[in-house]
RNA sequence: GUCCCAGUAGCUCAGCUGGAUAGAGCAACGGACUUCUAAUCCGUUGGUCGGGGGUUCGAAUCCCUCCUGGGACGCCA
């Protein structure tokens, strides 16, 4: 599907190709080899017209004339039939500008209201499987603010994919095998004798938050002291059983609140048990890409254009964290995706190019793995950084967070910057039920929306059916702005695809609802005249869907009422 | 030391596969509610795009170099 600008720009070009020819078979221009690769660009200056060529400079050189010379000869031989076009003019270097009736764009409108919850919707994607792999975070505790921007950045990219396409698989890789497992069962080895009255310690880097203790007591009240007496294995492996079931539930439930419901929860824990773990190490070995020093085994990522080996197995015959990885992503492939995207935070950065080039060395495009490498978040209180340490325990939780500032907010405040931007994120602000907070004023414009409908909606009062020429009584500057940008929506959104990037739909969305308070604080929707009141109200409609449609790929509701 | 990300208005950030006079929000200042929701609107102020070179018709955008901040460089994950 195309949209309507994307459709006008392909006829502009399509003109000026043509009109390049009948140049050069007239002997205005001299033969050229090929027509060089110009854009139709929307111009930034409304006084530039609706849309802009760059031929005549591309083809300055090859011709051997000035640009302004060659765009006025193009302007001479163009020919425009049947497209709304009011005029053309050469200006600045060689731009050719279209002026065009403005009212060529209001026939979106019966076209969205047509589409309605699938306007935008594309199909570039062609139904080629994705996966989406964010958050996987540890379950041994609760979720923080990095886990909370990864969250809220990958729903968003799967259901943007998703829209243009793709078939899109979101997944959690549960870390739940590997060091940070083991020092988990000894820190609740160590609270569970303590709690029974027995001395032990926890070791400087285990767990020592508050709610280990918490966990092993409701064990101990299900289970009293029946671990006393087992093996330590046993013993450990119990409480690690139990705790993280219950940490992952947790997270599950405090996802699910933030409105990120996934497909696949991968264990890594199964990896190891099945022993897919050790098959991709013998692989790779047998492929030749691993040698021995120093005890451990080493993958050979200098060979993939890495910087440094890296340990796979170590010297006391453990898979590294690594290792498991590589089975995972191994394991992605297999399972047929074409694309595997992953949101990992900044501090994984180092990991991206050995990963790319263990899926290379197993005979995978590195390319089709995509790494999303989110920089950090601050949180900012009353105007001071909000000091966290997850070791200590102490830091804010995406539960808190969402009770704090609510999951319309949080969501919005995640996604509003690139990935690659440390994300400083005002919790004064997103708590704020003021103009201040961008989150509200796009609710609110479609909350504005909402309310006239329901206006007409109670009057009970019936408007005639929209008449053909009705769209041309909107002649407003604020209309035909409005209209005109919500006929972007497609492109903003296979922009936001292309890039993985849904902060350009937060920017968009909030330009619309900006366009839309604008409008309606000039112009009445429902008045006397019952044929405007109906193509207004096509104007409104239109904006809703589009506002709605959006904020649904980010995630955040649509009120009816505010 | 090497690599990654960033440096744009007072603050937080867009714009970066080159386009015309660099944008938005917040903050500041001045206005608009007997009207479909003022969580809104209208207006004003605000810039060496970190510095310096280069590439070309044209650079915030591409290349080189330097400076500053953050992160990564582990038989941790």
């Amino acid at each position: 599907m195309s949209s309507a600008v994307d459709q006008m720009k392909k006829n502009l070009a399509g003109a000026l190709t043509h009109s390049v020819q009948k140049a050069v078979s007239q002997g205005f221009l001299r033969d050229l080899q090929e027509l060089p690769d110009f854009i139709i660009e929307i111009p930034r200056e409304k006084d530039h017209g609706d849309f802009a060529a760059n031929l005549a400079m591309l083809l300055s050189k090859e011709v051997r004339l000035p640009p302004r010379k060659i765009a006025e000869i193009l302007k001479g031989c163009i020919d425009l039939q049947g497209l709304p076009v009011e005029k053309v003019e050469v200006a600045g270097p060689g731009f050719i500008n279209f002026y065009l009736d403005p009212r060529w764009v209001l026939e979106i409108l019966p076209e969205i209201i047509t589409l309605d919850e699938n306007y935008g919707r594309q199909d570039f994607g062609g139904g080629a499987k994705v996966q989406v792999e964010f958050v996987s975070a540890n379950p041994t505790g609760l979720l923080h603010m990095g886990n909370a921007r990864g969250a809220a950045l990958g729903d968003s990219i799967a259901s943007i994919l998703s829209f243009c396409g793709y078939q899109v698989i979101r997944e959690f890789y549960i870390n739940d095998a590997g060091h940070q497992i083991e020092l988990l069962g000894d820190s609740l080895q160590a609270r569970y004798f303590q709690l029974l009255g027995r001395p032990a310690e926890i070791a400087s880097e285990g767990y020592h938050g508050e709610d280990i203790v918490e966990t092993v007591k409701g064990f101990i009240n299900l289970y009293g002291d029946s671990l006393l007496d087992v093996s330590e294995e046993e013993r450990k492996n119990t409480l690690v059983d139990y705790t993280l079931k219950e940490k992952l539930a947790v997270i599950k439930e405090t996802l699910l609140s933030f409105g990120v419901s996934y497909d696949v929860w991968f264990s890594e824990q199964d990896l190891h048990k099945k022993g897919v773990v050790r098959e991709i190490v013998d692989r790779l070995n047998s492929m030749g890409f691993l040698y021995e020093h120093d005890g451990a085994l080493w993958f050979k990522a200098g060979e993939f254009g890495v910087e440094k080996d890296e340990v796979i197995l170590r010297s006391n015959g453990a898979p590294t964290y690594f290792a498991a990885d590589i089975a995972y992503h191994f394991n992605k492939f297999q399972r047929g995706f074409d694309r595997v995207i992953n949101i990992w935070g900044a501090d994984h950065h180092g990991h991206v190019a050995r990963m790319k080039g263990a899926m290379a060395a197993l005979g995978y495009n590195p390319d089709a793995l995509q790494v999303i490498i989110m920089q950090l978040v601050r949180l900012y209180r009353d105007g001071e950084i909000v000091r966290m340490s997850k070791r200590s325990g102490q830091y804010v939780t995406l539960e808190e967070l969402i009770e704090e500032v609510g999951r319309d907010a949080a969501r919005y405040f995640f996604v509003m910057r690139s990935a690659d931007s440390h994300l400083d994120f005002d919790l004064d602000l997103a708590r704020a039920q003021s103009n201040e907070n961008p989150v509200y004023y796009v609710q609110y414009a479609h909350a504005r929306i909402c309310s006239i409908l329901r206006q007409l909606d109670e009057t009970g009062k019936k408007l005639p059916a929209p008449g053909p020429d009705d769209l041309n009584l909107l002649k407003e500057e604020a209309e035909l702005v409005l209209a005109r940008r919500l006929a972007d929506f497609p492109e903003e959104v296979s922009m936001s695809a292309k890039d993985l990037a849904p902060h350009r739909l937060t920017r968009y969305l909030h330009e619309v609802a900006g366009l839309l308070h604008s409008f309606y604080n000039s112009h009445r929707v429902i008045s006397q005249d019952e044929r405007l009141s109906c193509a207004r109200l096509m104007l409104v409609k239109a904006t809703r869907i589009v506002l709605c449609n959006g904020m649904r790929l980010l995630g955040i509701q649509a009120p009816e009422r505010m």
